[in-house]
DNA sequence: GGTGAATATTAACACTGTCAATATTATTAT
DNA sequence: ATAATAATATTGACAGTGTTAATATTCACC
């Protein structure tokens, strides 16, 4: 219940914004366990009271990252849903700039540093909660005329396919230089989500 | 030009696919630069001769894999490019198949563990050689009516992106477990990217 | 054959993840 | 409330890591 002393209070959620904080700050490589501790002001060891390994506490950071971009995505969809003229480009587009915007992040989120299965149904919750906010998506633009879909299963894990795609070869400078110039990003995306 | 004394011959190439070979047998967890310099039988700084630092090393083995990538969708584009129905399905399943058949090479090549511009025309010439040969097998599908494009480049675009989307999320695990069984991968994949 | 360049080795450094032993605080039972 | 137990944190140690500096060996060439 103290604040300063020998216990902590709550240092496991403190650990992980500490995390996310390094992972901001210095890239995946800086993001070290002992410097996540020191971060937090605590022992390079206090951190196995709350987290098995190493791997556990990038786990629970990489959960958090897909819990921001769940927020991300659905506040973008709550805001532009009745005015944009195509809200799959515009979903696309923040699921980039999400990505760009703390290149870290998302490739501690993507870069299985996870057992998904056993250790972390925190994380297979949240992953479900991604996907069905994209099937919500694509039944809204199907009643809006902006889609034809048949089958929405298949249509949101064919969208966050080629959008995750795109956004990774982008972030990791897959793509030769020619074929997307800064400035024509956007347009680059929209012709390959198209 | 020795082989078993104190110049080693060729370290450079043995190095990489020492690191080949790690990275099949432990993953890329396990991809240490002593360790690949142990393979070899060579002491832990030998390397430096010839790697800048790890991230070089890294970046050459990155580069063999792409290499491989595309020795194999070359060889099976020339196999099949007269008899398959569908042969955009066939190349993607052996991109996928190429992903899971060893993910630490696929995690390596695909994670960002290079600084491309500067240090490795290598990779980008590598780089240029897959698209190009996507465009190829575009261009391909397009004059057999398996396929209606206007533009090449943003279908190759478009067809990696979701190709290497899927895999990768299938590789980390991303897609809930209910989407994506073991046994209809293949459909699954075949309406990701239709 | 001798000289310089290329290549390899040994030794040391700071940093990492992890474990064992210990110390402190919180909680619960009596 | 006090004693016992659990929860939480610390210190110290260990092997493994990437990297550098200093040194040794071999190669190529005059």
């Amino acid at each position: 219940m103290t604040d300063n002393t020998y216990h902590h209070g709550n240092l496991k959620a403190a650990l992980i914004t500490a995390g996310l904080e390094i992972l901001a700050d210095e890239g995946i490589e800086g993001l070290s366990l002992r410097k996540v501790a020191k971060k937090v002001g605590v022992s390079h060891t206090a951190p196995y009271n709350h987290f098995a390994d190493k791997q556990a506490l990038l786990a629970a950071i990489s959960t958090a990252g897909h819990e921001q971009l769940h927020q991300t995505l659905f506040g973008m969809f709550e805001h532009i849903k009745d005015s944009a003229e195509n809200i799959i480009v515009e979903i696309a587009w923040a699921y980039l700039q999400f990505a760009l915007a703390d290149p870290g992040r998302f490739k501690l989120m993507f870069s299985g540093a996870l057992e998904v299965e056993f250790d972390h149904p925190k994380f297979v919750e949240i992953s479900q909660k991604n996907i069905s906010l994209l099937e919500e998506i694509i039944v809204y633009c199907q009643n809006n005329k902006q889609l034809q879909i048949t089958n929405v299963e298949s249509a949101a894990i064919k969208l966050w396919s080629t959008v995750h795609g795109f956004s990774t070869l982008v972030l990791e400078n897959q793509f030769p230089p020619k074929y997307v110039k800064e400035k024509n990003l956007k347009d680059a995306m929209q012709a390959a989500i198209s």
